[in-house]
DNA sequence: GCCACCCGTGTAATCGATTTCGTAGCCCCC
DNA sequence: GGGGGCTACGAAATCGATTACACGGGTGGC
């Protein structure tokens, strides 16, 4: 290695797969083949030649083990080929899925992705924006933690291409991917009066969500048309959207006069807290409390019982986002996307499930 | 705005705030502070002015809305601020978990994290190893999904820090950071002697890998401690370390002349598949059969029964490897790490819990 | 009072690619 | 045979930062 350094002259880098790390660069390449780097850039982006110069690049690039610098490429090109994804909560199932199909997607499109994880926190959140838009990201996919976000307006402002996921943000002006539960909470209405529920109730995230409030909002109406009231004091706001929050909505909802015969749980976590409030009462699904849960997540087959679920798109939902994400880069017109949610009923709510 | 066009007389672009997209850059700070590029960088970075041009560079940051460009001085500097992590899938809890764990503590250090999603599938990890390289990450955490990864070898050809994370590869010459089941597996063997099941089964990856063909040994050997032996037959080699192949396992087993009254799942997926084979035959845990798992997941407390796991310390894996790999990059030395796991006791193997 | 330093700052090189522009050579056509 | 156009390629500018080097001016030591 010293013996190497004092031979060469002008460097002390040995371009090539030797080992040492010195990655060869376009300059190595285009010396190798005898040719400007202009040449070596336009032969691999295939822009022009067809000629013979083009197999000795090709070899030279062989050779070398040569890649191109992607930091030096976004720097001219001012295209890093990578997208952003804020994501609320990574332990989340359903985010996990969400997240797994929005990669997925981005990959197969010849993006790569930056994961930050807000982990519910708005503050964190901006954060990692922040740090998003200084990488430079192509674009950028926000489930967003909270409302009031100043970074999101921020994001507008500079330009960057953004497509909200999940979750509107009043105030912003993006498109929003998400799922429309509407069908699906008719449907679960319909179904808990056909069961005899009357006293249904309802775990959402504080006043001022969009999510909560119109989950809220399309239940009570679709409630409303078999007659069955929704009165505020079953409804339940938990500002942690966690498994916490639900266990004390939860707990609360059996402690009034009039517990509740059906609940629904607007958040898969939630719905484990309030299974364990129920658990710890010595209570029973469905034969006490009825529960039916938002976002169907895999081991919902699995726990005791089954529960009866409401399933978001999810892995439709990631591809849709890409692709507006997409069109928002190539300047091409995007418009909100709205998807069905279903109504996917096992046997928590006291109905057998009809294989 | 096409009035400001006009009145520029050097250039279209703007710099400011001015929500046309145009992002200020070190230039425009420096006119405006009237003072040499230079200088700028060196009062962001800390170096040499204390004096009030420091005042009027700030003033001008502030006013510009200026971000230094991340691409440029990652260029530059050959840093990119950024780690990468392949992990090998997404929707499975424990690595879920890992990877929230590694992101925290990367972030929490000032990194940023470039998630990919192997999925299981080697190729697709090699794919998106060689975009990470490509994108001059400054290290790479590696849950490899296989084993004879080739790509594997050129990252460390390449001089790029190396970790690898839950799984070790052999022939890597790179530190592992992972859980050591001894203890835990130890512990099992003696509650299930206790508990006096005799014919007991494991679920693995296939002979090869690593991490299952450790699991299989310790097993095994803490069994024959107590007098229990493990034969081949009641060893079920499951390629895809997914609910499927837990399933088709499991059924083997059954169908076995003398079928196991124990079985630990390596993975959670696989033990997933497993408990759908039993409910399908309708068996039951733990009367019929007694059920263990390997990762402790948040929901295996709601299953029906609560399942004894054995539990890797998951989140201290995650920050253990993020502080390896930057001892990688900053030239310390790195040893490998082993932290122990333990098991947690709950009603799948037939004894109460003990709350 | 002179010289050596040091401090603050500007000039310009640099990182590794892409891309504009210019040019040499060739073919074709009139 | 000369002009026009096309092809293949090189020289050099460029992206936006960091940093080596140079330089002017003040200060302290002798």
């Amino acid at each position: 290695m010293s013996i190497m350094r004092t031979l060469s002259p002008n460097r002390e880098r040995v371009p090539g797969q030797d080992g040492n790390g010195a990655m060869a660069n376009i300059k190595d390449v285009a010396e190798r083949a005898g040719v400007s780097v202009a040449t070596v850039s336009r032969v691999l982006n295939g822009h022009s030649p067809v000629a013979e110069t083009r197999e000795r690049v090709l070899a030279a690039v062989q050779e070398l083990g040569y890649r191109p610098n992607n930091v030096a490429r976004a720097l001219r090109t001012a295209r890093t080929g990578a997208l952003g994804l804020i994501i609320s909560d990574l332990t989340n199932p359903f985010f996990t899925e969400l997240a797994d199909a929005v990669e997925d997607e981005a990959r197969s499109l010849g993006y790569s992705l930056v994961i930050g994880n807000a982990g519910e926190r708005p503050a964190q959140q901006d954060d990692y924006i922040r740090t998003l838009l200084d990488r430079r990201i192509d674009g950028l996919l926000v489930s967003s933690a909270g409302t009031g976000s100043a970074m999101l307006r921020e994001v507008v402002a500079s330009g960057t291409p953004l497509v909200l996921l999940d979750r509107s943000v009043p105030g912003i002006d993006a498109p929003c991917v998400r799922a429309d539960g509407r069908a699906a909470l008719t449907e679960l209405a319909a179904h808990l009066a056909a069961l005899g529920r009357r006293r249904p109730a309802i775990i959402v995230a504080p006043a001022g969500t969009p999510t909560g409030d119109e989950r809220l909002a399309l239940f009570r109406a679709a409630l409303a048309d078999h007659g069955i009231a929704l009165p505020d004091e079953r409804v339940g706001a938990t500002p942690d959207l966690q498994h916490t929050g639900g266990r004390q909505v939860m707990s609360a909802f059996l402690d009034l006069a009039e517990p509740p015969d059906a609940v629904l749980a607007t958040d898969n976590l939630m719905a484990l807290g309030a299974m364990d409030e129920l658990r710890a009462r010595g209570l029973r699904v469905p034969d006490d409390v009825a529960l039916v849960v938002y976002d169907d997540v895999p081991w919902f087959t699995h726990t005791d019982p089954p529960l009866t679920a409401i399933a978001q798109p999810t892995r439709e939902l990631g591809r849709a986002a890409v692709h507006a994400l997409l069109a928002r880069i190539e300047r091409r017109p995007v418009e909100s996307v709205l998807l069905p949610a279903r109504l996917v009923a096992r046997r928590s709510c006291g109905e057998p499930p009809t294989p």
